[in-house]
DNA sequence: TCCAATCAATCAAACGATTGATTAGTTTTG
DNA sequence: CAAAACTAATCAATCGTTTGATTGATTGGA
């Protein structure tokens, strides 16, 4: 019987509205409404209702830290190295794919600069990780040279395109990723898909074997 | 000394701040003020301000009707055809940034169900084209046995993530999307590599050549 | 042990400001 | 002169926030 303190039934109240209905698309009296709170205790916990919002959004970020930077240290091959780099984060895009769409509204209006640094300081993180490896690779010829940036913005274009697109968009698929099962199905099917496809863009081709 | 008027200037500007700021996050008073217009001339001309959403979204989605099924009736390869694709889909994101944003946006949040759908439809619709293509290469076998899904995600969700992700994210990169001359350099960059990637995972290892 | 003081938590009610929309009237134009 | 284009003023509704009072639990001195 453990009741959950009003603050945190706030917090996810307000995250489940800004999720569906955006940031302005969502009020104040909507949130305490769907908390079961007050409206006045938004502001005495938060202050205000971007006190919330940045609220949500630096716990998510904090949980989003992944541990890419332990990947590097492992002795390992850097396709290895990306590999474990790519299962890493669609998995966790994936387990979160209303976040990862908040976090795309708020970099596309940027209106909130503080928001705005703090999501392109963690994405860009995220990023620098893997443009090292692929260039670690590059030098060690065992990739070959490629336009490092666009390979990121491959992997990580194609977990998100994944994530966000309409379901059931293609008219063969009857994966549904709102049901957890079917999400988890996807996921399994897009790292299999994409470490195929890094493997087989960045090995050169006289390379006896890989998989 | 053409003069627009005042029901194309207040599209301009409804766009523009809508791009800017989200549909909810723009208010009329705004529209109005840019637009160098009464307020109720929204009204006049449009009926509702989402009624102004309404015509901006269909006058581009009109425009976005690529001539991809053409492509389809020419006599080239599928990987030619692909490549085609490929190069006006591109060239069309790019050159409508703010737009793809605010389209985007539209599909994550779906509030408006009508323009949800179509959306949707003008979406799957060009993402039919390359399923089909791509099938087709398969069939033929000139294509390997690939997830057609995920191809598919991977060609759009590139093309998104160079158009939408923060300029400069990169280290190393100096371009700004936002400089015309530098947005036209990272298109054919974008390009390029994308033919590249396409030609290197669909084509067979054993074919003699492909560029 | 009791009482007063203090505390955070919560509430209903109201605040001024802003929202999208409409009115009724005026100007412009063909 | 009639239709179209435009304006200022105002509408009710909703916005995010604040207020002042009330609650129940905690604390500390007599």
């Amino acid at each position: 019987m453990e009741k959950t303190d009003k603050r945190t039934s706030i917090l996810l109240a307000a995250e489940k509205l800004f999720a569906s209905q955006g940031y302005e698309g969502t009020s104040t009296r909507q949130i305490a409404n769907e908390a079961g709170a007050n409206m006045s205790m938004i502001n005495y916990y938060f202050g205000s209702k971007e006190g919330v919002f940045m609220e949500i959004m630096s716990n998510r970020i904090k949980g989003f830290r992944i541990a890419l930077n332990s990947i590097n240290g492992e002795n390992i091959t850097q396709l290895d190295k990306l590999k474990m780099v790519v299962d890493q984060y669609a998995r966790r895009i994936l387990d979160n794919i209303t976040f990862h769409k908040m976090m795309h509204r708020e970099l596309s209006l940027s209106q909130r600069p503080e928001m705005y640094d703090k999501l392109k300081d963690a994405m860009s993180q995220n990023l620098m990780v893997i443009e090292r490896i692929v260039n670690e690779g590059i030098d060690q010829g065992m990739f070959r040279p490629v336009d490092v940036r666009m390979v990121i913005a491959t992997i990580m274009g194609t977990i998100t395109n994944v994530a966000t697109a309409p379901s059931k968009i293609t008219a063969g698929s009857k994966l549904d990723i709102k049901i957890p099962a079917d999400r988890e199905i996807l996921t399994e099917r897009l790292i299999t898909y994409l470490k195929d496809l890094i493997t087989t863009y960045l090995t050169p081709k006289n390379d006896t074997e890989h998989l």
